[in-house]
DNA sequence: ATATTTGTTATATTTATAATATAACAATGC
DNA sequence: GCATTGTTATATTATAAATATAACAAATAT
């Protein structure tokens, strides 16, 4: 799976990983049971330090997005429970109609975003056995 | 309007503030023309430094939420364009929808959490004269 | 069996950012 | 005139990010 760092973005190098890394699940690109490069490996191919991504790992194992198997390596593994994760989401949510409301974005029109921004992960999802 | 930094949260200070401000707006708790403290007395009441709720004000002017007048302090002032914040608040829910799709949340579950979310800010919000 | 690669941990250093502390300036209000 | 406003400048401290080596145990490969 592809994965570009933004040196000169303010953003942490370990939370875009984190980012692309769950963005690369949720297209499919990388989907269940299979396995992300090793530490090192993937910290040569970026340009970044392994404790970078061993970072990212770390934090992704922790939430709940991989399994991190010493044979396997770091392997996609999606067994975090729902509840949390609406929690997570509606945390999310809020932040965003906050700043919706800032501008007299109506809620039509966020409920008509939220189906854009579903259609665009449509066009780029995988096909998929599992459903996903 | 109420402001409180908690100061064992691993999230900057000037971000907390930033986004309770916002939230404010949001709930109109503060509204448009109105003014929030100085900087200094922020500062004193919430227990932070001068230049950390400077930096939050500058973000806030930067983003379009509040003007800095010299006689009237800062005041909230919403005039950010808005196709700059719909590609903002798009990319907001990007990530939000891909988090969902790790987690097999559909997108009418997220629509739902999206009007519950609509759903408390409208019982926070005070009654106004704008319509906003 | 030996060598290599895996995740993982430890320690140290460098760099960047956040936060604080004083100080000062020009513009405004009283 | 005097206090307060946003604003800028400079310096210091504290924290977090990023890098650099190194090492260990477990698993894989040769």
């Amino acid at each position: 799976m592809l994965v570009r760092i933004d040196f000169s973005s303010d953003e942490a190098f370990y939370v875009q990983l984190k980012n692309q890394i769950i963005m690369g699940i949720a297209t499919s690109e990388i989907r269940e049971g299979e396995s992300l490069p090793s530490v090192r490996d993937l910290a040569e191919d970026i340009g970044i330090n392994m404790h970078t991504v061993n970072k990212a790992y770390s934090i992704l194992k922790q939430e709940g997005y991989l399994k991190l198997d010493r044979r396997k390596g770091a392997v996609v593994c999606l067994d975090a429970d729902r509840l949390r994760t609406i929690e997570e989401i509606r945390f999310l949510l809020k932040g965003t109609v906050a700043k919706a409301l800032c501008r007299d974005i109506s809620k039509t029109e966020l409920h008509e975003l939220l189906d854009e921004v579903f259609e665009e992960f449509n066009g780029i999802r995988k096909a998929s056995g599992t459903g996903r």
